[in-house]
DNA sequence: GTGACTATTGGACGAAGGGGCACTATTGTT
DNA sequence: AACAATAGTGCCCCTTCGTCCAATAGTCAC
């Protein structure tokens, strides 16, 4: 069920990121190592919960270039920062485009196990809205187009004579797209459509 | 309608923040000056469009003090902090905090108007939205206790035979509870009610 | 006790939803 | 050309819902 989360360690400087790498194996968390920004972008992120902490200057595209391009590509990786240079316009930068934390080196054990905590309950929580909203649009994708023009009315509260003179077919034909949607959309009454409608709605705005 | 915003700067630096007002009330918008936390507490916020101008170093509280006494309260209202000492661990907190923008004096014209304007928009969506909830709260409230239980097994689909056993009450009175919350929520089907039930659900957790 | 008020109930009728059965038209397949 | 497969339809029946008219029981103030 839980995989362990997965984190990943992106920093120029080979001797702190072994020594983050072991760190943070030594608690029982699964990592991997990068050099550098492309070293991380070569391979495709794995589906799975983790975080990433990363250094801001490296030689080649920095830290807030990394993220800016995660973000790009609609990858919610949580992001941890960690620096040797204290800029404060950077942090700010990295915090106003979602970081969960930006740390100081040499960073403390507690500060960074309390920075990792934060976003991994920050990574699980999108990945289950994530989930959520994919199943749903699942469901509803396999409608066909006559079934949502039923569906669009049927929750604004129209009664089936209505929309069967709106579509312009009989009101016996109505019944059917209602009832297959019904089975397609796995509920029972029109009570659970309307809340089914609303959880949609919530996605697209 | 649309009051013009009112804009707090909190500032020990006397001549820095008549400049400011100066210049926000130039602007176009309605301003305020304190000059202390203490200052700012004072009197009750009024309850209108706006954002707060922080300082972070003042005597007595510091800014960060008074975000976080704001949020313990309730208040909503976004904060912009202004800061001549370039702190990043103080940045890093107060983004954290939730401050919209953390920026250095002397800070410039583009910078300051540009944090201020998503400000405001931040404070106009979480208005909005305060006030939707609290419209359907209210709604909400006007149930009677035994109208509140027909209610929540309508909206899992429960037709009126069985609300009526499991309240223990007979059917014709289920059907009259159900009328009359249908008229107190001001919604005319089952779809709407769905909806709206989901809506106050996303309000709970 | 009396009257006002609320909550609850019974019976009945029309409107609406749900669904079974059979027919038709259109389309694609062999 | 013959044959499914599918969507749309008409007819009919049953259930459920919404509502009107009327009646009953409990509570509270005076």
């Amino acid at each position: 069920m839980s995989t362990t989360p997965l984190i990943h360690v992106v920093d120029d400087d080979d001797s702190l990121r072994t020594a983050l790498l072991r760190l943070l194996g030594a608690a029982g968390f699964e990592v991997r190592g990068y050099a550098s920004t492309g070293d991380f972008l070569l391979y495709p992120l794995p589906d799975r919960p983790g975080c990433l902490l990363l250094d801001v200057r490296m030689p080649g595209p920095s830290g807030l270039e990394l993220q800016a391009a995660l973000q790009r590509q609609g990858v919610a990786l949580p992001v941890i920062f960690l620096t040797g240079y204290a800029d404060v316009a950077d942090s700010v930068r990295a915090m106003k485009a979602g970081a969960v934390d930006f740390l100081a080196k040499p960073v403390e054990r507690a500060a960074l196990f309390d920075a990792i905590q934060r976003a991994l309950a920050c990574d699980a929580v999108q990945r289950t809205a994530r989930q959520e909203a994919e199943q749903l649009r699942a469901r509803f994708a396999s409608l066909t187009l006559r079934e949502r023009a039923v569906f669009d009315r049927v929750i604004t509260g129209k009664i089936n004579k209505q929309i069967a003179e709106e579509l312009g077919i009989a009101e016996r034909t109505v019944k059917m797209q209602r009832a297959q949607f019904m089975v397609k959309l796995g509920v029972n009454s029109v009570a659970e459509l309307g809340r089914l409608a609303e959880r949609l709605r919530r996605l697209s705005d």
